[in-house]
This record gives structure tokens, C-alpha cells and sequence, in this order.
DNA sequence: AAGCCGGGGTG
DNA sequence: CACCCAGGCTT
């Protein structure tokens, strides 16, 4: 759970999850689905599809492998967590490189090429912190403060070197870096996408939503009938062919609704938004969606995005009467 | 090696 | 807003 993911966001889940998967077996044979709705509301959706086929794998197992290679070949299982698991639950000596003590490694050793190209480097260099005697004998405890070091103390932006243990060792402190290390590679900029959905409401009040393919982005979550993202923004007419429910809604009257902007981690999407009211109740195809009710979308979740939307849109509809 | 995957906190 | 987070998988 805690893969790219900070541990205030995770603890509720983390209860919830336990409660619900006591064990490795009672999570290895529960349906997928009901594992993605615990999981809901995270993110990295494959995380849960990963840990999920781990459990399998290691029910038929009937036991956890030891090693790091072994432990390495498992789904969801890669060069951190791996480390991780094998310093923590087995007390293997070595170092799990995640972002901190990677940070941490760059700074100590004052390594300058930027990432990711210094990402090897950094975790070589990583791997020999554990040299000391003290710290090989301690794993656990070892990553644990590697860990809050990096949390509490080696931070990105303004490390509190006066209270580290490490700062006479530290070679970016001794050349004044510290604050600039790891240096990091410009990143390309974002581009930019653009669509259109549509709000319609039906006279109980509840909205038309549609469940977005399994595969790729916010896959499976539920959102308002649209067109397609793509690179150039839409006019309303061309948008206008993309209505929901289009020969039985056509003689209601859509109007703007705003437009909202959110940022992914690689693309910024504006979506220009429109809005309708059925007076008369309206029977979808299955292919048009689902009419569905507040209560029914905070109990299925629905992705920050459609959130946006959906209280964008209808705040822009109520206004405007 | 680069692209892809979400949501939340922080300065 | 920009940046970061107990990364891993796919291409």
C-alpha cells in the first residue's frame, strides 16, 4: 500500500484492508472485486491486482520465500520492497532503496549527476551504507532509521543537518549542497488534452454515469458520458455529438456548464462540461450508463477527477437555475 | 530508458 | 502551483 503512497493516506486502508483480509489465505480466495473495493480511493489501481496475485501465489506457496531473489520474483514485489521485506520480516543485511534513502545516499556521498540517469549509481552507493558492524547486525532497526532519517530529518527541500547524526560524514553538507542534492533532470514539459462531458440529471435527482474501461487510466471508476481526451479542445457543437442517451434526450436542453482543470502526472486535461435536467424519467441502454444517486456513488467511489465534474457541473446548473 | 499509473500533503 | 511520496510493470 505505501508504494508511492504516504502513510497518513494508507493507515485507514490499512485497518480497513486487515479487517476485511485477515490472512494471506482469506485474501487469496476472495473475489477480485471485492479486493479493488477495499482498495478503492488509493490509487495505482494495479497495486491491489498485484498483491492480489501475490497472496495466490503465496497461499500455493504455503509460505514466504526468504531470499531477495525470491522474494523479487513475486507480483508487485520489485528492487525496494523486495530489500524491504527481506531486511524487516528476515533480517537479511542489506538496504532497501526507496526515495528517502535514495535522497539520503545522494547527499552522504554527494553524488551530482541527476536522476534518474544516477539512479544506479546512487543505490551502489546506497547498498555500502549499511557497512558498520552495528548496522549489518540490525537490519531492521537500520532501514527503519534510514527511513526516518530521510522522513524527519535528510528532507527535500531544507534538511535539518544540525540534528543528524551523519552531518560531519555528510559529503554535500561539507561542500554546501545539500539542499541541492539529488539534482534531478528537467522534465518535458506536461502537454495538454482536452474533453467534454455531460451532466444529465433525471427528476430524482440522480445522475448518468458510465463505467470507464478496466484497462488504462482511472480503469473501471465510473464517469459522466463524454467525447474522447484528446489534443485539441472541443466546440460545443462537435461535442454536442457525444450526448448521452441522444435520441431520447434530444429535446432536452443542454447548456454550458464550465470547465474544469486537472493536472495527471503526464498530461493536464480541461474538460468543458454541459449540463441538462429530464423532467420525465429516462430508461438507459446499458451502453448509455446507469442513473445513479449520491449515496450510490460515495458508497462505489468515483475517481477526483469526476468529483471535479460532477459538483463543478452541478453547481453551474443550479445557478443558473 | 521511458512511459504509465492516482491521490494527497506540503511549502 | 510545483514538488514529493515506504515503486513496479510494460514496452
Amino acid at each position: 500500500m505505501l508504494q508511492q503512497t504516504t502513510v497518513t493516506a494508507v493507515i485507514p486502508y490499512y485497518h480497513r484492508f486487515l479487517e476485511r483480509f485477515p490472512t494471506v489465505e482469506a485474501l487469496a480466495r476472495a473475489p477480485l472485486d471485492d479486493v479493488l473495493a477495499v482498495w478503492s480511493g488509493l490509487g495505482y489501481y494495479s497495486r491491489a491486482r498485484n498483491l492480489y496475485r501475490c497472496a495466490q501465489e503465496l497461499a500455493a506457496l504455503g509460505r514466504f520465500p526468504r531470499d531477495v531473489d525470491s522474494l523479487r520474483a513475486l507480483p508487485g514485489i520489485g528492487a525496494y520492497t523486495s530489500a524491504a521485506i527481506a531486511a524487516i520480516a528476515f533480517g537479511a543485511p542489506v538496504v532497501p532503496v526507496d526515495g528517502n534513502v535514495e535522497r539520503i545516499a545522494a547527499r552522504v556521498f554527494a553524488v551530482e549527476a541527476p536522476l534518474p540517469a544516477a539512479r544506479k549509481l546512487i543505490a551502489k552507493k546506497a547498498a555500502t551504507l549499511n557497512r558498520e558492524k552495528e548496522a549489518r547486525a540490525r537490519p531492521s532497526d537500520f532501514a527503519q532509521a534510514l527511513f526516518d532519517l530521510g522522513a524527519g530529518v535528510c528532507t527535500p527541500r531544507t534538511p535539518a543537518c544540525m540534528t543528524c547524526p551523519w552531518n560531519e560524514a555528510c559529503a554535500a553538507r561539507q561542500q554546501g549542497l545539500q539542499g541541492d542534492l539529488p539534482r534531478k533532470a528537467p522534465k518535458a514539459q506536461r502537454p495538454t488534452r482536452y474533453g467534454a462531458h455531460f451532466l444529465l440529471v433525471d427528476p430524482s435527482g440522480r445522475f448518468l454515469l458510465r463505467r470507464r474501461p478496466e484497462e488504462g487510466l482511472l480503469g473501471g471508476t465510473m464517469e459522466m458520458p463524454g467525447a474522447p481526451w484528446r489534443d485539441v479542445s472541443w466546440s460545443a457543437e462537435e461535442a454536442s455529438g457525444y450526448r448521452p442517451m441522444k435520441d431520447r434526450s434530444s429535446k432536452l436542453s443542454w447548456t454550458p456548464a464550465g470547465r474544469v482543470k486537472h493536472v495527471f502526472t503526464h498530461f493536464t486535461l480541461f474538460v468543458d462540461l454541459y449540463a441538462a435536467r429530464s423532467l420525465v424519467a429516462l430508461n438507459p441502454a446499458d451502453d448509455d450508463g446507469v442513473f445513479l444517486s449520491g449515496e450510490d456513488i460515495s458508497r462505489m467511489g468515483m475517481s477526483s477527477l469526476m468529483i471535479k465534474c460532477l459538483e463543478n457541473a452541478m453547481y453551474a446548473m443550479t445557478k443558473g437555475g
